[in-house]
DNA sequence: GTTTTTTAAAATATCGATATTTATTGACAT
DNA sequence: ATGTCAATAAATATCGATATTTTAAAAAAC
C-alpha cells in the first residue's frame, strides 16, 4: 500500500513501525486468522501507544489483512478455503493482465531489471530473504505495466497468498527445484516477449502451487 | 456527555460519521483531488476530534480516495486521465467476471432482487437518491457472484468512477434516456441468463460513458 | 430451569495536551 | 540574484487520561 514507498533510512514513525510489525505478524501467522486484536495487548507487545496501534490497524484494513467492526474493534482477517480460491482466481486474472501489459511496454531496461531480480532470487539461500526476493521478482515482472492500481491489487493479492502458504506449511520448503524451473520459464518467455507463453507459465505456476495448497488447507 | 451534543442523530461512532462525511466530500469534489487534508482544518469543519479524523483518513486509504505519506500527512487522491482510464479498464475486467459468476449462480430470488432494484432506480426522480439506487442496481447485478473480494473491488472502482463523473460535469444530466435503455438491456439479458449479452451490454454501458467522460476530462 | 435484568469488568473510542517533524521565513554570504 | 542556514511557525504524530460501549457475570423474576 501507500506506506511502502518510504525508503527513508532514518527513523520511521511509530505508526509505520507498528504497521510493518503487525503486517508481518499476520502474514506469518503469529497473529492467527480470525483472532481478536486487542489494542492494549498489542500496545504492550510492541511497546508503543494506543494511537499508533489503532492507526496501523486501520491501515492494514486496506490490505484486507485486518477487519474493523465499528465500536467492536479489530480482528485479523479470517481465512477459509473459499477465500483462498478467490484470491487465486483474482490473481490469475489480474496478473495475466498486468504481465501482458508489461510485455507490451517492454524495454531493454525492464528486461535488465528482470534478469537482475531473477538472479538475486536464485542466489539467495536464507529462507527469510528469499521471500522478499521472490516477491520482488514477481512484482518486477508486473511492474512495467504502468498501472499503479493494478500493481497495488497484485501486490495485495500476493501478500494474501503468502499468508495462506505460511498457514498451510509453516513455511516448509515444498519442492523448490520445480519452482526454480518454473521461474526460469517465465523469465525466458518474458525476455523474448512472448506474452502468451509468459502468461501461461505464470498462471500454471500459480495454479500448481494453488492446487498443492488447497490439499494442505482442506482443514479450513 | 460528549455524545449528547453529537449532531448526527444516528448511533455510529465519531470515526464512522467522519469517515462517511469525508468520503462524500471527496466523491463530490468538495475536497478537490490532490488537496492537502489538514487534520486541524477537517477537525473544525466536522466539529470532532483529531483522533476520529486521523482514523477516518486512514480508513479512506483503503478506498484509494486518500493518500498517506508518513510524517507528512494525508491528501485527497489525485485525479488524472490515466487514472480514470485505468479505473475503466479494471472495472470492465472485474465486473465482466463478477457478472458472469452472478449469472452462473442465478436463482429466481436473485432475479427478483434485480428486478426490484431496477424498478426502484427507474422511479426515482431526485438526483441525489438516484445515485444510491443506481449503485444498488449495479451492485445487485454483481452481488450474486459469492466473491466478497471481487465485490469489494467492484464497489471501490464504482465509487472512484463516480468521483470522475462529478469531476467532469458537476453532476450534469448527460442523456439519461440512453442510459435508461442501456439498463433495461442489461437487466433483460441477466434475467434471461444470457451471460454474453449481459456482459456485452454492461461493458458497452461503461465504455460509452467512459468515452463521454474522457472528452470532458481532457483538461486533467 | 430458563429467561430477563442488573451489575461489574473489560475493551473500544475519544479528548486534550505535548512532543516531533516538516515547512517557511529572512538574514547572510557568494 | 541565488542559494544556504538558522530561527520560527505550522502541522503531524503520539501520549496519557477519560468517557462510552460492549461483553461477561451475577442476581432476580417468571
Amino acid at each position: 500500500m501507500n506506506m511502502m514507498d518510504n525508503t527513508n533510512g532514518g527513523e520511521a514513525s511509530a505508526t509505520r513501525a507498528t504497521y510493518l510489525s503487525l503486517r508481518d505478524m499476520i502474514l506469518t501467522g503469529e497473529l492467527p486468522a480470525g483472532e481478536k486484536l486487542k489494542i492494549e495487548q498489542l500496545r504492550r507487545m510492541l511497546d508503543t501507544g494506543a494511537s499508533p496501534v489503532r492507526e496501523a490497524l486501520s491501515l492494514l484494513t486496506s490490505d484486507m489483512l485486518v477487519e474493523r467492526i465499528d465500536q467492536r474493534g479489530f480482528r485479523a482477517a479470517p481465512a477459509s478455503l473459499a477465500n483462498f480460491e478467490e484470491i487465486l482466481m483474482l490473481r490469475c486474472t489480474l496478473e495475466d493482465m498486468a504481465l501482458r501489459q508489461s510485455i507490451v511496454r517492454a524495454t531493454s531496461e525492464w528486461e535488465e531489471r528482470l534478469v537482475l531480480s531473477h538472479h538475486r532470487m536464485k542466489r539467495v539461500v536464507d529462507t527469510a530473504t528469499f521471500e522478499d526476493a521472490h516477491k520482488d521478482f514477481h512484482m518486477t515482472l508486473l511492474g512495467n505495466a504502468a498501472s499503479p492500481m493494478l500493481e497495488r491489487y497484485c501486490s495485495q493479492l500476493y501478500d494474501l497468498n503468502i499468508r495462506y502458504r505460511n498457514l498451510a506449511a509453516g513455511g516448509a520448503n515444498y519442492q523448490r527445484r520445480d519452482i526454480a524451473f518454473e521461474h526460469e520459464e517465465i523469465l525466458d518467455a518474458a525476455v523474448r516477449r512472448d506474452a502468451n507463453a509468459a502468461s501461461a507459465a505464470l498462471l500454471s505456476h500459480y495454479r500448481l502451487t494453488g492446487a498443492y495448497l488447497t490439499t494442505q488447507l482442506s482443514g479450513l
